[in-house]
DNA sequence: ACATATTTTGTGAACGCTCTCAATTGACTT
DNA sequence: AAGTCAATTGAGAGCGTTCACAAAATATGT
């Protein structure tokens, strides 16, 4: 099991009777090299099947041609069970990969823990060793201000997903406002009076903005906010199914439930069934993530869908035009669908 | 923003009085290595922050402590609403990560598309240019030969997970035919006499393991297999309703359904609605995957639990033994589970 | 105490690239 | 035709490690 000989830019040099830098030149699309020049070395490079040995490069150069993806260990299949995991992740993934491969750069991924304590020393490690060109955060760790901070000192260039605030970053993320807006109206043009919204973790950006819409949406229709019960706080599957019970419990209970993840809209129809409600004829729901998953549930559910991949390509290509010295730092709202499945109905009576 | 300034071995060395190649001995937990030494080192590298730069570690040495997983495109959430694509990859990059996270090694996924004529140049880019100490297979990569053979001639050592041919390989599978057996059991315990498997690809290794079994287990209790339907051919969950549609509509249909995936399982459920079969009392469904959200369908699907986060994580341990230079190639079976919840039941009559 | 084996430490080279800057070539003026 | 300036090419240094040694320090045996 001999090691094939690898070929490095001397070769290709030689090969095409250039110096090394000339070679450099044509790889890195460089300008001022003749036509002619850059031809035959091009040639070269495809018949010895040269690759540029990415480590030499960024010992040499600037540049890493390398991503990191901080993602967060208790969003991961780890906890699954206890239901605070969630496939994100893959999304997030397939989205960074995508735009990285497009580019020839490449995504390296870190499972940190939430732990504040840990975090900044776990990703500094990360960051020390891989030297990316770009890091890109994803919720929690978005909002973690202590590490935001570290990173900015660091002079990484940042992206966070499904953040706003200001700074020295790229920030992407998705119109939470307008999309809870929508749902709203969807759910009020069917005749829907009592909505109850099953909101996430109240320390996290997007949910924060779901929840002022939904107020001020229902307030717009002229429902006081006492018929719009508002509960859960975080993104379980359990915490939701609890709620759900003394939701539905209650004299005049919802007819219709905005879950603000996935996994809260599955407890809803946990809960439905189990107490005999039919979705949606009894009880209408909406959910306000759409992974994958989701149009495979019986019934397939009416969801806000999250441009998750996108969000993360764009943080991905934002970060690779920043290592390439162009623009990159900024806002961008990508925009959500909602995707009307089966799980929303107008009320009975 | 100025960069802080990185620091290198040679600071370490510097502030402990001692040279370069001690220090990298301390880091590397190299031999011959006076105790006092070995902690003054030690405790400037705390001091400092000193972290070795991966590139630099891959020039100087031999190993680029890079982990390389390459995985489907057509598997991933681009092609979730086709059908085809799965939740796998949120598992194996668990499993992966974990275990490179214990050793300071990272993990680098690739996208790769099936189409043979692409997949051995995109690969041979990805190697080329990472120079990673393994390659991480997995289905339908792991199954193709040529890319195989490509990478053993490459010397670089590779893993493939649920894949059981022998060769020059680290191999980690789970016993697909006992996971048939037990499951095929079960059911025949429970009573059912007709029952369905909703295979997967003829092509694929573990799902012809499970067919065989399946085709056997019922032999062993006396049940001819033409009473045994086995359909589908794929794991994509439209086909699955066809085939499923045909199966229900037959003279004595069956009254229990094995899916070979999750996907094809939650096609069962899907049609059981369509037709006012109620699942488990009409229909009992069994899932041969346990992606995590299964456990949220209405109802739970009982599932046999495929090892996949540990498997990727074998995988990598073992790889990251032979870049040590230790023992790992070889074959490992790690155990499945069978988790019942709410879709099995007597069948009625 | 002396020679010899063993452990511990240090030195120079090498890895494959990009950077900076100098040298060459070619085109365009006048 | 010489002079000027821009386009094109090349040479040398350096990036931060580990490797293969050589050197020094210590331990062992007689």
């Amino acid at each position: 099991m001999h090691k094939p000989a690898k070929v490095t830019i001397e070769d290709v040099a030689a090969a095409a009777g250039v110096s090394r830098q000339t070679v450099s030149r044509v790889i890195n699309n460089g300008p001022n090299v003749k036509p002619a020049v850059r031809q035959r070395v091009e040639a070269m490079v495809e018949q010895l099947g040269y690759v540029p040995n990415l480590s030499a490069r960024r010992m040499g150069g600037a540049r890493s041609y390398l991503i990191l993806s901080i993602n967060d260990r208790a969003r991961t299949f780890e906890n699954w069970t206890s239901g605070r995991g969630n496939d994100w992740v893959d999304q997030m993934l397939y989205g960074g990969m995508s735009e990285c491969e497009r580019h020839n750069y490449h995504m390296v991924l870190e499972l940190i823990d939430t732990d504040a304590g840990t975090t900044i020393p776990q990703i500094a490690r990360a960051v020390g060793s891989l030297r990316p060109d770009g890091v890109i955060l994803t919720p929690p760790h978005c909002d973690n201000l202590e590490l935001v901070a570290w990173l900015e000192r660091q002079g990484i260039p940042c992206a966070r997903v499904g953040h706003y605030e200001g700074g020295n970053f790229v920030d992407v993320y998705m119109d939470d406002e307008g999309a809870m807006r929508e749902v709203t109206r969807h759910l009020l043009d069917l005749g829907h009076r009592s909505i109850g919204f099953l909101a996430g973790p109240l320390n996290y950006g997007p949910s924060q903005k779901r929840r002022k819409a939904f107020r001020e949406a229902l307030a717009k229709a002229g429902i006081p906010p006492e018929d719009g019960p508002i509960g859960a706080g975080n993104f379980y599957f359990d915490m939701a199914v609890n709620v759900l019970e003394t939701m539905l419990a209650a004299p005049s209970p919802p007819t219709a439930i905005i879950a603000d993840n996935d996994k809260m809209a599955f407890a809803a129809l946990h809960v439905a069934a189990d107490r005999g409600l039919k979705v949606p004829d009894d009880l209408s729901v909406i959910s306000f993530e759409d992974t994958p998953g989701v149009r495979f549930s019986v019934p397939p559910l009416t969801a806000i869908r999250q441009p998750t991949a996108a969000m993360v390509g764009k943080a991905c290509a934002q970060l690779i035009a920043l290592s390439k010295g162009e623009e990159g730092m900024g806002a961008f709202e990508l925009p959500y669908e909602f995707v009307v499945r089966a799980t929303t109905k107008a009320p009975r009576g």
